[in-house]
RNA sequence: GUGGGUGUAGUUCAAUGGCAGAGCACCGGAUUGUGGUUCCGGGCGUUGUGGGUUCGACUCCCAUCACCCACCCCA
């Protein structure tokens, strides 16, 4: 074999392709019901973009970036995430004069240089949802109904919603001091990337892995402790509106995002049973994002989800969400004037929205029946030089064995496998 | 970037260092005019790739690539 794909990639094959079909308008159709529009970006866009939102320590920029120079010496990247190519289009296109509320939605590939593993990709499918222009904990509450509905509607269960607040950027930097104070004597015990992010990132300190700085931080203080009072009110308030929607949550004050846009509200939804990589979806509120990348001052919150988890999840509560297509009917021709005076009729079919297999290199009643079964379709339309002589079709229900004798016009027999179908 | 596991036919898997095989799938046939069952026939594949050891390597060694799993990170 010559070429083969690209490491971490992979081909979405027919057999898997209407799957994707079923979930993608699935999601449209819930972020439709919600008010929110499509907007599509480019899949690259100015590397410097991504450094400025995500954060220049983050480990998305550091190393999971592919970024490259154009022949002109630009520096691009692929897009690692899709918030801030949506904010970069609202603030160009200054939607924020068209309405002070703005609803978008995004569907599209993201691309990040990782080790790839079981739901993790280079190139992963996302879906992802933006409200820009209120502070309203409504919106929060909103955002996070959309997943967790559409989630629960396509059938799965062993759903769990965490949130958390970081804070504005007043009190998410008294709680980073906090931080400081409180890990500053035990750095030498702590682990280099711990260390590391001491200066530039405290609060990751909170979900190293490594036992040993998991045991020192026992009594780190906790994140909600350090909340001012209005970002301590707008977190009450996202919990009620959950609470009133249903929507059963947890707090864990260990959600960090790895993004550095992040302000109050910050959530992810977790699937048991996905192995390690056991978050379908993420996100928050980034309150400072819009005037970062160049416009206003404009509060938003959003999330992005993977199709590749989501799919993954389905398939593993076995949910059958989407059908193959099987023929509605199987051309069997016998004879050659048949074969020939066949396709006009075989046209017809199809146009009338049939959809209908034929295989001319099938010679034999036998083979035909076979590929027929083979297929699932429902009838066989068989016609042979006797037929086209005496104007006339068979039409034979496959699965009753039933036969029929209609005329060659396509009308009526269209009209009895339409009712078949009922 | 680090660690562990695995690479043999389209696919799932066999094969003491000694002739590379089977199930499924696929194709053809059993009087070219009525199917699904059955029966018969159809397989030399760089054993992932490149080296090495050996009289001889799918098998042992080294490297490399890919996949899977985990760390990490997150969708």
């Amino acid at each position: 074999m010559k070429y083969s794909i690209p490491r971490g990639t992979y081909d979405i094959l027919p057999a898997e392709s209407y799957k994707w079909q079923a979930v993608i308008s699935s999601f449209r159709k819930i972020a439709g019901s919600f008010g929110y529009e499509e907007i599509t970006t480019p899949i690259f866009e100015v590397a410097e973009l991504f450094e400025r939102s995500s954060g220049e320590s983050s480990d998305v920029v550091q190393k999971e970036m592919y970024r490259f120079t154009d022949r002109k010496g630009r520096e691009f990247a692929l897009r690692p995430e899709g918030t801030a190519p949506v904010v970069r289009s609202y603030v160009e296109n200054h939607l924020d004069v068209l309405s002070n509320r703005t609803k978008l939605y995004y569907i599209g590939p993201m691309f990040r240089y990782d080790r790839p593993q079981a739901g993790r990709f280079r190139q992963f499918y996302q879906y992802g949802i933006e409200f820009i222009g209120s502070d309203n904990p409504y919106y929060d509450a909103e955002v996070i109904a959309i997943e967790m509905l559409w989630l629960k509607d396509l059938g799965l269960k062993n759903l769990r919603l965490e949130i958390n607040s970081v804070g504005c950027s007043s009190c998410s930097a008294d709680y980073d001091t906090a931080l400081r104070e409180f890990f500053r004597p035990l750095l030498p015990q702590l682990c280099a990337d711990c260390n590391n992010r001491f200066d530039k990132k405290p609060r990751r300190l909170l979900d190293c892995k490594v036992p040993s700085c998991k045991a020192l931080r026992g009594s780190a203080p906790s994140q909600l402790d350090y909340l001012d009072e209005a970002c301590k009110a707008h977190f009450a308030i996202v919990c009620e509106h959950l609470e009133s929607m249903n929507i059963p949550y947890t707090i864990n004050p260990g959600i960090v995002r790895g993004l550095d846009y992040y302000t109050n509200t910050a959530f992810e939804v977790i699937y048991e049973g996905l192995g390690a990589q056991n978050s379908l979806a993420g996100g928050g509120r980034y309150n400072g994002l819009i005037e970062q990348v160049g416009g206003k001052s404009i509060p938003a919150i959003g999330f992005a989800g993977g199709f590749e988890r989501l799919l993954l999840a389905l398939e593993h509560e076995k949910i059958n969400f989407a059908e193959h297509k099987t023929p509605d009917a199987y051309l069997i021709c016998l004879g050659d004037k048949a074969r020939s005076g066949v396709m006009a009729y075989l046209n017809a079919l199809r146009q009338n929205g049939l959809y209908v297999e034929y295989d001319p290199d099938k010679s034999s009643l036998k083979a035909q029946f076979k590929a027929a079964d083979a297929t699932n379709a429902r009838f066989a339309i068989i016609i042979g030089d006797s037929e086209i002589e005496a104007g006339t079709v068979n039409l034979k229900n496959l699965k009753t064995g039933e036969q029929q004798s209609l005329p060659l016009d396509g009308g009526e027999v269209l009209l009895h496998i339409v009712q078949g179908q009922v």
